[in-house]
DNA sequence: TTCTCCATGTTACAGAATAACAAGTCAACC
DNA sequence: GGTTGACTTGTTATTCTGTAACATGGAGAA
């Protein structure tokens, strides 16, 4: 049982979402704090924002809000917050999706694949333990040594998938 | 032994391209003539390019070499010919690097884990299938089902390693 | 206090991708 | 042979995404 919590279908579930976002947000405050990183307003209001859904948000939407709030307007403010966020595991950016997400368990070390869910756009993280082991090991059999992946898998949730039948 | 000729070694070792290449073409020609799709002119210039070389081109750039002989020099000239190379499983998409690789083996269906080398820059194509397994496996435990999934690694090819040393 | 580090803000630009339209090619069909 | 219709190529213009470089301001250390 890696994560307890908040799993892959709590994500896609309907749920009790202002827990689930503050107790991330928590989680996010006590790494910084162990970290010596400071949560600055601009910082703390983009997690917040990013929190607000399951979703992934665009830097320019990101902007938007932070400017609409009184926040600079310009590019380099939406992504140097998050680019901090990143780099301090608050959250993730998805490759696929020029977009960020608020990672919902910064307190634990992880790496995770992605389920992005094509109809709800939903973004959940899963365990990426054995996803990696097994490319590393077919990597490995020729001669590459992986240092870091992106796994993002595109998809249906099973809310979707029992809305659509 | 799913891909009996070029394998992951063979693209980071020193090899003879050429002939490497020009196999690839083949295949591709065979593939299209089969889906009964054109390869016209920009088009198999586009793969001709990408087949150059085991690294990835920005669409931007294939485009400077597309001008540079003569095809049109805007955006849309080389985005086009990219996707309709992507779009028949002659070349693949790297969503990291923004950028085109030709495909080595474009006769046999397949949606491979992607192998980049941080230091030549030259990729590989991994069989995914186990790591596809894997990661359907945790997903479908949350009630997830994968449809398509990026698989990208970075890290460093056994050539560059040995030289690192 | 003063100095330094860091954070925030700006302007300006670079890089990646698409929308919308015009014109040419080519084979099928009358 | 000429016409039609699908597809391909080209253009202009615009949008979306991301970064470089520099100026300002505050909070804590010396
Ligand atoms: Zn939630
Ligand atoms: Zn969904
Ligand atoms: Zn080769
Ligand atoms: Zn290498």
């Amino acid at each position: 049982m890696p994560r307890p919590e908040i799993d892959i279908a709590g994500v896609f579930a309907p749920h009790d979402h202002k827990t689930c976002a503050s107790r991330a947000l928590d989680e996010a405050e006590a790494r910084l704090l162990a970290e010596g990183a400071r949560l600055t307003p601009v910082r703390r209001r983009t997690l917040e924002i990013l929190l607000e859904s399951h979703r992934a948000l665009g830097a320019y939407d990101v902007l938007d809000r932070l400017a609409a709030e009184g926040f600079g307007r310009q590019p380099p403010v939406a992504y140097r917050a998050l680019e901090f966020l990143v780099q301090h595991g608050l959250a993730h950016r998805l490759q696929r999706l020029n977009a960020f997400t608020a990672c919902l368990h910064p307190g634990s070390d992880h790496n995770p694949a992605f389920l992005i869910c094509r109809s709800c756009d939903k973004i959940a993280e899963a365990n990426a333990g054995e996803v990696r082991e097994a490319l590393a090991d077919v990597a490995g059999h020729g001669g590459f040594r992986v240092e870091r992946a992106t796994i993002e898998a595109l998809g249906l949730c099973n809310a979707c998938a029992e809305a659509e039948a």
